[in-house]
DNA sequence: CGAACAGTTGATCAGGATCAACTCGAGTGG
DNA sequence: CCACTCGAGTTGATCCTGATCAACTGTTCG
């Protein structure tokens, strides 16, 4: 029932086969979204934590003016709003692409987390991931310049997705336009679209359409100063 | 030996005597540091997190050039890096005044984790927290002016003062420079400085030596587009 | 008394925003 | 089948927020 989730979580902590089962027992309903639809807003309640099951998705703030800024990107396997097990919603999730949400009810994870560490334990990984993410994401925003924190996004995003068994060879289905490049970086749609075309112009990474096509993948890290090593991929031992 | 710790964490969740006692006795040794000292540096290994018992401190991120991006301003009570106890260090921590730090061993802040759901449950609510507040950040950095950007800092530090117990009535010692708010905000020096200026010409807060006065709070939070609902303050309840 | 650091001021520059128009599909409906 | 729309991408021109450079003040502290 959340497959992806748990290969997800497996990444992180070794589960028992009971603790696996735990785990699947978790998403309670499952549902289906086209895309471009919210998946929750802002101050709404809700007693379910929605899982990203398939499909992409991101989480974003609005602002009072109409415009809004792009917290996250998310893959299969993410949880979209553990926050919500503990206290209020303050931002919002919309899909990228159709999308498979799990609901799984915020007392059946508490519960989970109570009654098996090891679960708890994975559950807080992937929130620290997220956390590493985010200090990123600060970094790139405050002190690199646009032409840097575009190649350091999309080196970001092609690793995740080449986790996420998202990638063929070079190449992926990338479902964001220059609009949400825009809004997650804090840029202008203009100037993002003028800085991809100068990535594109030195052969470093195509993204046309709504593909992705990686021609220099160590020229386009350096652009970004892109070093992986925040994204602690698949480091299980503690 | 953990007192301000024990007493942040007793904010979000409620503690048997027992637990109590556990939280207590996860510091192991404390350490007294000078203004100015770095409490860890990025990359560096070590088995024990850092708890700031007593005194102000920021997190950052060093960049190649020598400038740095700074993630939060922290306060007593706070835990610089619980990230330490499952994974890899990747941004260091500096003290802003001097500190009392308490060395909480890995092992024994993830075995009392393990044993006490609570004392878990009340850690996930401080993370969840700082995740919070980057979002918030994120915001600022991606969609709002140096003037706003500013403001809603300077009302997100008075409402952790004030919370932690530092405002004397509307003002506070606020150790922190120009140049850290620059670092913080993704500004220059020069550019912060003539926003305090200007928010001080229009008697909002006065911020000088190493005291902060809020005059016009109302203002204040207009000016930043300040809401402290994502700061959860002192809701107990999940 | 002289560093050394924080804060301040002025002048100039530039990265990126904004405004406006236009292209190019991919539908969609008559 | 064509006209129409609508969203994404692109281009050019101009503007402005905030960066950078450089100098100077004031204060603290050894």
């Amino acid at each position: 029932m959340s497959g992806r989730f748990l290969a997800n979580l497996l990444k992180y902590v070794e589960l028992s086969a009971a603790e696996q089962e735990v785990v699947e027992g978790l998403v309670a309903q499952r549902r289906s979204l086209p895309a471009g639809a919210e998946v929750f807003r802002e101050g709404e309640a809700s007693s379910d934590c929605r899982l990203l099951l398939d499909g992409q998705a991101f989480r974003h703030k609005n602002l009072s003016d109409g415009r809004r800024q792009i917290l996250s990107f998310h893959v299969p396997g993410d949880l979209l709003d553990l926050q919500r097990a503990f206290q209020g919603m303050e931002y919002s999730a919309t899909t990228l692409t159709p999308c498979e949400i799990g609901l799984a009810p915020r007392t059946a994870l508490l519960a989970a987390m109570g009654a098996h560490p090891k679960i708890a334990h994975g559950l807080w990984r992937l929130s620290l991931m997220e956390s590493a993410i985010y200090r990123e994401w600060m970094v790139g925003m405050g002190r690199r310049t646009a032409y840097a924190r575009i190649a350091h996004l999309l080196c970001e995003q092609v690793t995740r997705l080449k986790t996420a068994g998202l990638m063929q060879g070079e190449r992926a289905r990338f479902p964001a336009t220059q609009a949400h490049l825009a809004d997650s970086l804090g840029l202008s749609v203009v100037h993002t679209n003028r800085v991809l075309q100068a990535l594109r112009a030195e052969g470093l990474v195509e993204l046309r359409g709504r593909e992705l096509v990686v021609l220099d993948w160590k020229g386009l890290c350096a652009a970004g100063e892109f070093d992986s090593a925040y994204l602690n991929l698949g480091r299980r031992a503690a």
